[in-house]
DNA sequence: GGCTGTAATTGATAATTATCAATCATCGGC
DNA sequence: GCCGATGATTGATAATTATCAATTACAGCC
């Protein structure tokens, strides 16, 4: 990301006590007092599709809240291949392992246009040093990016190629308030669920035909819960 | 896991500060004080191949260091199939997710012979409150399990099977501190690879054969590292 | 030793997926 | 509207893997 574009990203800061989604964040269940050991204002950042928050290696002295869009974490293996490790949407955390003042794994890529929180690490750590509410919150943190990778683990990367496409839809389905996904592009999905490009792009394409699935716009689609659900459980003989 | 059998497995408990292993645990860096705010003695469980230490959807209130052993945590799916989620060696704590208060998100079981201490959560709450010392361990930890389970992800589901097995067993390899490590048999290999039984012992027989593993006792063989790195960078022409 | 149950291996075949290559669709800019 | 670029789709084929089934190896036990 060049300069010119980090100065139009960042947006007045706001005042935590009156975010509209605290509910869902980092701060949820933080006092009136416990703000006052942020030393800094939080600032606001707004990222378009393609666009990169951080980069796998880079010096970590933040964490994120998404305050909406979506965003993919990529791995790129010595082959030169990617992973696409998760997708994190509204209040979410991303680089949660700047806290441990390591490198940041992998490269955080805006999928959907997002705006984020951008909290220091080392506000904090301090906050949490002072008040006990925030260890409670970055616990149920962690604990849902584990969780999030099981799934992950356990459904996205087994069974047949259809099967895990299915679950996929499903699964980023959950992620949307509205009736419509998102839906990545094919080599995404590839990246996502250990396919090649083609495989994804075929299966979309017969869901289609099959009327799973109904694209409004590119990135966009309606799906039919039910008939992918059947799908999921395993080989469906067209009843 | 029965009455009696949790009877055998306690065994007196020893103090944390004279822990053979204390650098390696979440204990690392307690001050003297710190231990005061442990309210019961750390107890240490045995237990044996096969044995479990926890189901998923247990009611969890303690989590647990590995002081030796292999752990195993099994993930089952509604179609009855299972998958290995990680597997846990020295150092590596068991059941994270018990400090947010929900149910246990796996079976862990012993793959080898292990034992453990048990720590009660709420002492681990209690002596987060009083100590800063532990955030950063647990920080660590959780960093950790984050890392592996991305491992998990990005070099264990992806490629070919022979390329899955070659990973898996240099991954194996780094969690022993001898030259010879520990291989899972053919059922639990499919669960960690995502593959069936029959192609996981196909590759094994196949490495077997080109000497590139040999087995020592059941569970325990040498490996070709170097041959093993080779396979796993892709399609090796018997070079 | 012989028996038995479990795990590992192997074989044959079908299903699935990768690979290589070509075509089609779409969108923004001119 | 036309062009070029990018992504999606489709086709043909080979490679990989699952599936079903049978056989072998081996450890524990009588």
């Amino acid at each position: 990301m060049k300069p010119n574009q980090i100065d139009n990203a960042w947006q007045a800061a706001s005042k935590c006590e009156q975010c509209a989604i605290r509910h869902l964040v980092l701060f949820a269940n933080l006092t009136k007092d416990d703000f006052d050991y942020l030393h800094q204002p939080i600032k606001e950042l707004h990222l378009n599709v393609g666009e990169t928050l951080y980069n796998q290696g880079d010096e970590p002295n933040a964490l994120y809240t998404v305050r909406s869009g979506l965003v993919k974490l990529v791995s790129y293996l010595s082959d030169g291949s990617f992973r696409i490790i998760r997708i994190l949407k509204q209040g979410d955390i991303v680089g949660l392992e700047a806290l441990d003042n390591k490198a940041y794994l992998h490269h955080a890529v805006i999928l959907k246009t997002a705006s984020f929180c951008r909290l220091p690490v080392e506000d904090i750590k301090s906050l949490n040093t002072h008040s006990p509410h925030l260890f409670t919150q970055l616990t149920a943190r962690w604990q849902q990016t584990m969780s999030d990778a099981d799934i992950w683990l356990t459904k996205l990367t087994k069974g047949f190629a259809k099967q895990r496409v299915a679950y996929l839809l499903l699964h980023l389905a959950e992620k949307t308030e509205t009736e419509s996904c998102y839906v990545p592009n094919r080599e995404d999905m590839g990246g996502i669920l250990a396919i090649t490009t083609e495989t994804a792009s075929r299966i979309i394409a017969e869901f289609k035909r099959d009327r799973i699935i109904s694209f409004l716009s590119p990135h966009l689609a309606t799906i039919d819960k039910k008939k992918l659900l059947v799908i999921t459980h395993g080989k469906n003989h067209d009843a």
